[in-house]
DNA sequence: GCGGCAGCTTGATGTGCATCAAGGGTTGTT
DNA sequence: AACAACCCTTGATGCACATCAAGCTGCCGC
């Protein structure tokens, strides 16, 4: 029987302090990079005193975006890139003919916008899939502060090269893995960017539909969840709606790399 | 009948004075970005004089690679990005269990090895698909100078940026077109990117293997000799072993905005 | 010139997933 | 409480592409 799974939002390591308003009078923590506890992933580590401070000013502010609005939009001009303070995102690029394609989910601590940089537009469009906040970060102001500390330069460029990455692999499961073998690494690579941020290892809570899972995993709902039920017959998983609590990890760590020597 | 094409090779913008080995004595024009007939394409545009006396400093050296040997390969130590000065490449991811990834092909102009940035270490292999030369541009190096350099930092996060748009592309394309979209979309990427270096729009010669289409593409070889066989079929383009001349580029872009919306 | 091989084409057959369809559960709204 | 809208599950059927198989073509080395 599947319990309350320990949620993202309940055991969340946000720092609810930090939500209040920046200027805010009196002694109340400021909202900045160097009290944020979301600080290790998504700034460098190691940094001195002085560069902390201004690290700080990379951030001009701080949005909300209700569930279901768009944080930016193709077409639309690049000025920013956004960290994720709270909430969850996906990111998704569209065809004229209507089609859409899920190019990403991205949790909190994680920065997105960085396909606006080539042509200051913004080639996709970024949605909250919960309620959010992110931090705003002009881009300019990046560039003038990387020029200046080491570290973040580096930083940027480590950023934008890890999403290459990812998309390498999103490439090798979508050219060349069967249905089980995409949501088992769709399920695994969920769970350790979770466990990175402090949650279970074992249960997690999807923010996204069938539907935008098999857009991601180029699969459809119905494959989704038949593949989801088939994880359930097996004793891997077992499913409550979007609450998902991984019962053999090792099973699913199988699946993604034995299926494929066939 | 399909005649000779104008081949990449043939007319290859290349300048072979350029090909001189650096420091040598005389009145050889020295090899440098700043007399590279691919500047514009791999490096900023509208640099003063002096700027461009600084960007020679990225290339430490030049490396010929082979057709068939790597370039670099998966789990090498990273130390720089390399800029394709003659020749053609593809990068690919392996798996554990031996199955592998085409996830690009690259040419002149065009800069490898973004992926090995994150952790210093490279995660894909890039292979010569002819006898090619690349410009060695130590990273440090290329950190160091775009602190000073501000079109030249600027250019570094575009071209970063610009892969990550490339590769959102092909999540599209593997995630939701068929087979045909899919070639279709594939060989206008090819001969834009042919064009965009002064060959023609028309013909091309392709460098890699159907297999390695294929792997690109998520589609066998099988498949894709077929697909080309219709296209011949339907009077699209013309095939003579690895030479592809386009009679009806309008078809060809028909097929990958049409066929989508049905 | 000939053998061998890698790469390509084409046909026959199989299958994994898409598609079509129906019904049930959950959530939010009035 | 009742309804609607959305999301999910499950079954039946079909199709696009994979797989298996055979033969062809151009190229390289000897």
């Amino acid at each position: 029987m599947l319990q309350h799974p320990t949620t993202q939002q309940a055991s969340s390591p946000t720092n609810h302090q930090g939500r209040r308003p920046i200027g805010m009078a009196g002694q109340s923590i400021k909202i900045a990079c160097s009290n944020c506890n979301l600080r290790e992933l998504c700034m460098p580590l190691g940094l001195t005193a002085t560069e902390l401070d201004r690290i700080d000013e990379v951030v001009s502010s701080r949005r909300k975006v209700k569930r279901g609005e768009m944080l930016f939009r193709n077409g639309e001009k690049f000025t920013s890139l956004f960290a994720i303070r709270t909430g969850f995102f996906k990111t998704c690029v569209t065809t004229e003919d209507g089609r859409d394609q899920v190019t990403g989910f991205q949790m909190a601590g994680e920065v997105i916008g960085l396909d606006g940089i080539v042509n200051d537009i913004h080639t996709c469009n970024a949605v909250a899939l919960e309620d959010a906040e992110v931090c705003v970060m002009p881009f300019e102001r990046i560039e003038e502060l990387s020029r200046e500390v080491n570290a973040l330069q580096h930083h940027v460029h480590k950023i934008m090269s890890r999403e290459i990455v990812r998309e390498n692999g999103v490439m090798l499961l979508l050219g060349s893995m069967r249905a089980e073998e995409r949501l088992a690494a769709f399920l695994l690579n969920l769970m350790q960017r979770l466990h990175a941020r402090g949650f279970s290892q074992s249960e997690l809570v999807l923010r996204m539909t069938r539907e935008e899972i098999g857009s991601y995993m180029g699969l459809k709902l119905e494959t989704v969840s038949r593949t989801f039920s088939k994880f359930v017959e097996d004793g891997i998983i077992e499913v409550k709606q979007r609450h998902i609590r991984v019962l053999n990890g090792d099973a699913l760590r199988n699946i993604v790399s034995t299926k494929a020597g066939c």
